[in-house]
DNA sequence: TATTAAACGAGAATCATTATCCAAATGTCA
DNA sequence: TGACATTTGGATAATGATTCTCGTTTAATA
């Protein structure tokens, strides 16, 4: 294992303890392959770095501890409509109002906001070519769900 | 055929031409229903829409269609990276640079950016609970390739 | 340490999407 | 306009991602 994981390690312990959550190897394995990611990772992706630790490992379990981390809120996915491709016809810049409950898409016009500044340079060598800002939250609806079920 | 249709249907054939698209009626319905279509349709939703229209309508000829259509730049998609599940154990607000070629994601901190200020108010009963800033473009990797392929 | 509930592993099942293949429609040019 | 080459459509099989099922194993707790 190496350094700096120790304090992950003990926080994650801690987390799953309050959410609940037996504490296995492989949730242990799981979660640190995704917080020593660099980048945004798969699910599959994290399968093939956690068999290096633990080869007999099934990918239903990863895919399983994931899920269980989403819903727990130890992780958070990238996109909140991965699942199918969703289309816009639209093709003026805009922003987007996500419902992250019901994954309801309300568009919001570019002149709606006020343009977006950064305080510094990018990355290096990253060509921008558009932004759009993406508010999540709940829609009046499943606002009006939460409050009476 | 609603009114105000007749102004996107011979857009649409104008975009076609110009793309060196073989104009067919599914096309049109197709196109069609996603224009209409006022939130952000799923390709399975557009089909069952199609379907009222024309009823031998295959699937797979409402995919290839939308795919070519996206290729062409008639229709955009919304997420960047819906195909596979992207995690991140970041918690804390920040903003993405995606790279829109190799679905490349890169964090950039909350503190980046001036803060996003709307011009008004959100639609109304929307409760947003955090937003965050996603930037498309090339990355440096990407941008390299392009120039040299 | 024994009991019980939760988690694991293997593989089947499901869902979204793409590929294949033949018939039908489109585009073009004489 | 008619014939031909090309593209597209429809049906269905195939693929890839993800979830479900079920019998076995492991963690939590007394």
């Amino acid at each position: 294992m190496q350094s700096g994981q120790e304090h992950t390690l003990s926080e994650f312990r801690q987390q799953c303890r309050a959410a609940g959550l037996s504490l296995t190897h492989q949730r242990e394995v799981i979660f640190l392959a995704v917080t020593a990611s660099k980048g945004h990772p798969s699910p599959e992706s994290i399968y093939d770095e956690v068999r290096r630790q633990i080869p007999s490992i099934s990918l239903a379990t990863v895919y399983k501890n994931i899920r269980t981390f989403l819903e727990a809120g130890l992780l958070r996915e990238v996109s909140p409509h991965h699942g199918s491709l969703r289309l816009e016809a639209n093709l003026i810049d805009h922003h987007h109002l996500v419902c992250t409950r019901c994954k309801a898409i309300v568009d919001l016009a570019e002149t709606d906001i006020e343009p977006v500044h950064l305080k510094r340079e990018l990355p290096s060598g990253f060509r921008v070519l558009r932004y759009s800002v993406e508010f999540q939250g709940l829609c009046p609806d499943c606002v009006a769900d939460i409050k009476t079920p």
